[in-house]
DNA sequence: ACGGCTATAACC
DNA sequence: TGGTTATAG
């Protein structure tokens, strides 16, 4: 739901910069003799030739959407090219994508603060940069003007064709103009500048908008594509926005903007402005009646976040119709691919950011056979994420079942003999959140990894750039038997997935053969939680509903959480027997420093003069300033180590004496300030949130 | 019961 | 905190 935020009254420099249909020109780029050539990027081929995910300018030309199915662009224009989305373990792998939307952001992170919005969007805020830059170069004393500034559009510059270029030049140069404008002249400067740094360093085109605040940025990006850029003056917002279709609007495209053409006839932004702050607060809620009424006026005071990295990662499938997943050991083989995907991105941002995420989630839907009505949403479920692929796989079973159960209890269905006679998956995805940086402090930890010979396993396969040589060995080990793979039967699942409340179920065993920092990375997520937060885990995970054929077994082991406790010796044997130590092994399998695209990438970029995106995200994000904690930013989370501080808390203190003892003393100087949580939550300090009482 | 997959934010 | 819902590309 959007928020109103008060915006500042001093003017900012904003720009959106939005890649080309991007993921058309990655495939171009890839394979050159399509530039030119009508084309689209395709998903699943198999049926009625896939469904268009992007379609390059040319093919657009024809009539070529996105959402025709394959067969139908080839209707409408013959000559296209379809190019598939690359495929790994048997779903599509958007990879190749997300490494090139890197690519781009460690361009664009070059001058002033930048927010990685999407793949391929990204938000600037150029306003320290611009004053920079008039202070020391007004514009009017420039000579020249740069060709791609030239070309930008300039809203409400009133063009008379052949002198257009002149119009913009003078507008431009112009001495007398507002000081705002003169703002956003500097930034199209900039912004011009910095899409030439793009082109020439990726082969990419975007188009940008220049504005002072993110709303009228974002709208300006998209209004002259592609490769062009759109500055939207102050004077020209009201006669923008007076006609503007409110659905066009960021965030008013759903059931919002449905319910305000619906319910108040509002059919332009400019209708908007009829209604008083009071009637729009009546109707929506205190926060977006405040943003409706702020955006009829062009006013957007949301901040560019300093942001380069995602907030979260995600593997997910959907299994339509007839391809719903009857049997649990359909759903398994397909809950353990996605957990792969996801434990190499963990893998590959842990390497390359330094960060680790603490919470697993699993989504699935469902519907029930013979009742087109029965809901099709599951509940979602989270846990502590653990690091190690046998443990996420485990976890992700285990809420699996979690959440069958619930479900099942609720409507009586009966499962037995490995199918669920009145369910069929349609989806399941699993992500991991609530990540955090690794603190600069900590970081001797990760030469352990760079110790072991791994990697990247995923970004092999998709990206060419990737060094091939060190794939084979690790992948050869990732499928060797794994004990959970085999079908459930009802005895192996009741074996395995025992109440432990004894020793005899804990899943999380010191192996001494394996590095003592492993067992610090595998407990460095919540698995090792206080004792007292266990009840609500444990509660989480416990089947309440009546007896049934799966009801006899809670999935998780209360011990499972405690990352450390008593085993036996027979117990070490049976893990190391059933497991082997494949969680570790896998867990240092597929990552080596030398196979990522980022590395790969970097070399071209030290050639031509650049620092690495590595580099970058680092600086821009989590100015490390020194070695004590107090000084460490959070990166994503600009409110310091707040919400770190108060996860560390959750560090089991019996893990500490496990480690080698200069990485204990790190770690004990790590968790010393932490004793205090804060637990002041970004965005509530400012607007008292009401809940909101909507019909939508 | 075919628009798939991914990601963010707000709210309870 | 966990889980839901809305939104977007």
């Amino acid at each position: 739901m959007p928020v109103a935020r008060p915006e500042s009254s001093d003017s900012r420099v904003i720009a959106h910069i939005d890649m080309d249909c991007f993921y058309v020109q990655v495939e171009q780029r890839k394979q050159p003799t399509l530039r030119g050539h009508p084309t689209a990027v395709v998903q699943y081929n198999s049926w009625k030739g896939g469904a268009l995910i992007a379609v390059g300018y040319e093919a657009r030309k024809y009539g070529v959407k996105r959402s025709l199915r394959g067969d139908e662009a080839k209707k409408v224009c013959p000559d296209i090219h379809l190019v598939q989305v690359p495929v790994a373990r048997g779903k599509a792998d958007l990879s190749v994508y997300r490494n090139a939307g890197s690519e781009v952001v460690s361009i664009l992170s070059r001058k002033g603060r930048c927010e990685r919005a999407s793949i391929d969007e990204v938000y600037l805020d150029l306003t320290e940069a611009v004053k920079t830059m008039l202070a020391e170069n007004p514009p009017e004393r420039l000579e020249t003007i740069s060709e791609e500034a030239i070309k930008s559009h300039v809203l409400g510059l009133h063009l008379d064709g052949a002198k257009a270029r002149d119009c913009v030049r003078e507008w431009f140069l112009r001495s007398d103009a507002d000081h705002r404008d003169k703002l956003l002249a500097g930034g199209a400067l900039i912004v011009a500048e910095l899409r030439l740094q793009v082109l020439r360093e990726t082969e990419f085109t975007c188009s940008a908008g220049i504005a002072h605040n993110k709303m009228l940025a974002k709208l300006a990006s998209g209004m002259n594509k592609p490769a062009q850029q759109t500055i939207v003056p102050y004077s020209s917002v009201k006669k923008l926005l007076e006609s503007l279709p409110i659905k066009k609007m960021k965030q008013l495209g759903g059931k919002l903007g449905t319910s305000l053409q619906a319910d108040l006839g509002v059919n332009t932004v400019g209708d908007l402005l009829q209604f008083s702050v009071e009637k729009l607060q009546e109707c929506y809620g205190i926060n977006t009646g405040t943003w409706l009424w702020n955006i009829a006026r062009g006013i957007c005071g949301e901040e560019v976040q300093s942001r380069l990295l995602p907030k979260s990662h995600g593997s997910g499938k959907t299994f339509p119709g007839p391809r719903a997943l009857k049997t649990v050991s359909a759903v398994q083989k397909w809950l353990y691919e996605l957990c792969e995907e996801l434990n190499e991105r963990l893998l590959c941002d842990l390497e390359q950011n330094k960060r680790i995420a603490r919470t697993f989630t699993l989504h699935a839907s469902a519907y029930k056979v013979n009742d087109s009505e029965s809901l099709k949403k599951f509940p979602s479920k989270s846990c502590p994420l653990r690091y190690g692929i046998a443990k996420i796989q485990e976890d992700a079973l285990n809420l699996f079942h979690a959440v069958l159960r619930e479900y099942v209890g609720i409507y009586h269905v009966r499962t037995k003999e490995n199918k669920h006679h009145e369910w069929a998956i349609t989806g399941l995805s699993v992500s991991a959140s609530n990540i955090v940086v690794i603190p600069s402090g900590t970081h001797s930890i990760m030469k352990y990894f760079h110790n072991q010979n791994q990697s990247c396993t995923s970004i092999n396969k998709s990206n060419d750039i990737c060094n091939q040589d060190t794939a084979s060995l690790s992948s050869s080990g990732l499928l060797l038997a794994d004990p959970q793979i085999e079908t459930y039967g009802d005895e192996a699942r009741a074996k395995d997935d025992m109440p432990s409340l004894s020793p005899d179920g804990d899943g999380t065993e010191v192996c001494k053969d394996v590095p003592v920092v492993m067992q610090f990375a595998d407990n460095l997520g919540p698995t090792s939680i206080e004792t007292e937060q266990h009840g609500s885990m444990e509660e989480s995970f416990s089947y309440s509903g009546s007896e049934n054929d799966l009801g006899s077994k809670p999935t998780q082991s209360k011990m499972d959480f405690l990352g450390t406790g008593l085993k036996s010796e027979k117990q070490k044997r049976k893990f190391e027997k059933e497991k082997g130590n494949t969680s570790i092994l896998r867990f240092f399998h597929g990552c080596d420093p030398c196979s990522f695209p980022e590395n790969a990438r970097l070399k071209t970029f030290e050639e031509s003069g650049a620092s690495s995106s590595g580099k970058l995200i680092q600086e821009n994000q989590q100015p490390m300033t020194g070695p004590t904690l107090s000084t460490c930013n959070m990166g994503q989370d600009d409110f310091r180590s707040d919400a770190w501080r108060y996860k560390t808390d959750e560090i089991d203190p019996t893990v500490l004496n496990e480690l080698p003892p200069e990485i204990q003393a790190e770690v004990r100087a790590w968790l010393q300030p932490q004793k205090r949580a804060n637990t002041v939550k970004r965005g509530s300090s400012i607007f008292h949130y009401f809940s909101r009482t909507t019909d939508s």
